[in-house]
DNA sequence: AATTAAATTTCGCCT
DNA sequence: AGGCGAAGTTTAATT
């Protein structure tokens, strides 16, 4: 296994000594963290300036950028790793690192003139990161456990291509009927229905049997109960919270058996 | 002035001096920072599951919580600042920091079992912070600077209620015409023609003088120039950056006379 | 409080 | 490479 962890720490130390340092580790693809004062300048899709103030800025190894400043879950400045390319120069006693790249053709620009505290590691991480109850995952759970959608329902299908676009899960009540269903992981809107009865049309343009047309979500937004009493459509429960449920109980291969042969 | 800049560092603590260092910090409403080997769980709108490994969490002083992986830009756990409450202790030898909070209810759960560096600072961070060209900075360009969209253009008024919505500009061209202007930041896409198409409708129906639809925007979506031909609209290249620029050449004292008077 | 629109949205998937 | 839609989207503005 390669060296990892933390590489080397610099507390309080002078703009000189951090620029050789920053260099350095930004070549060898390191992992950077300077917490001091700078200021931030931005142009590219929009253009924006940063005064100068005490902020977190993290280098990864992808060539990505954050500036954190001391509120707020979003940086104030950042910039997507892939084909940016970062340097570091000194200029007039302070600290210059312009992080460029282009598609879109885009720059960040950061003057460090005072530094608290300067470090670079390399971060052995090679966990699995899995995320429960998206509307891929709510569609899993239908899928695994029907039952959370309707008693007695069958699925066939899921994502199928139908014309106006996709439908969420294809499949057959216990009376034999068709049943197209429409999953939204959030409050569901007019367009979902709007959508939904396209599908449908779709579907009852290609066969002689009863189709029902199912919106399962955890809420309906305003008005959209009347508009599918009027397009003849029905609304589902379905909580995001139980598909997570429902899929955590399901050991992974047997999901992975499910959709090969699905 | 307060106290301010680094005010601690723990280079490979141990977990016990960490829990001590770290709920101390946090209770100080400090910005805290912890890179060693963790896992994350989540819970809330969704729920995840991240496995042991390397990482940079920042805890910040709002109560807003970060944890980074190696490369991206986004942090694959978080949790927004407001009404997050954040505690720590030791379970079994690990250190276990817990995010909750309501509205929405989420909690996110760090167990560090190994720590590189921990620190806290309060950061001094009175720096303003501006961004230019936004689809509103472009509509303050044009009003400021009407020959960015067409010589002889005299704006009147700007996001104008029209019955279906919003008119970006409102004014009048050379030869007295009126013109109805929607101003896209990206490129245009068919909806804002439809939109625009809307716009005109209404406008015309309450005047018997000639009215032009013009799309402003640096870009046309596929099929969207043939669209405009059809609605008998016309598009005009916007820069954003042009529009920052000519902001930015306008003191910001005349633009607030600008926009009191208008 | 709820709905809508924008974001330097990002990110994925499909055409 | 571009377009469409989802995201633990977030955020701000407006009804």
């Amino acid at each position: 296994m390669s060296q990892h962890g933390l590489l080397g720490v610099l507390v309080s130390p002078n703009v000189k000594e951090t620029q050789l340092f920053v260099s350095e580790a930004i070549m060898q693809r390191r992992t950077v963290l300077a917490i001091g004062r700078c200021s931030v300048h931005y142009v590219g899709r929009a253009a924006s300036k940063l005064e100068p103030g005490e902020r977190i800025v993290i280098f990864k190894a992808d060539g990505s950028l954050l500036v954190h400043r001391s509120v707020g879950y979003e940086p104030v400045n950042w910039m997507p790793g892939g084909d940016t390319l970062v340097n570091s120069r000194l200029v007039d006693e302070v600290l210059e690192v312009r992080a460029i790249r282009k598609r879109p053709v885009e720059s960040v620009v950061i003057v460090f003139d005072r530094l608290q505290l300067v470090a670079s590691f390399v971060l052995e991480d090679s966990g699995d990161f899995s995320l429960y109850a998206s509307e891929l995952d709510m569609q899993k759970a239908v899928l695994v456990k029907p039952e959370l959608l309707e008693n007695g329902f069958r699925p066939i299908t899921f994502e199928k291509k139908v014309e106006p676009g996709f439908v969420d899960v294809f499949g057959e009540d216990k009376d034999g009927n068709l049943v197209v269903v429409e999953i939204k992981r959030k409050t569901a809107s007019k367009e979902a229905a709007l959508q939904l009865s396209r599908y449908i049309e779709a579907v009852r343009a290609r066969t002689s049997r009863r189709v029902r047309g199912v919106l399962a979500a955890p809420d309906l937004g305003k008005d959209v109960q009347r508009m599918l009493v009027t397009l003849g459509l029905e609304f589902r429960h379905l909580d995001p919270h139980r598909c997570a449920e429902a899929l955590v109980r399901v050991e992974s291969t047997k999901l992975i058996d499910f959709f090969k042969k699905a």
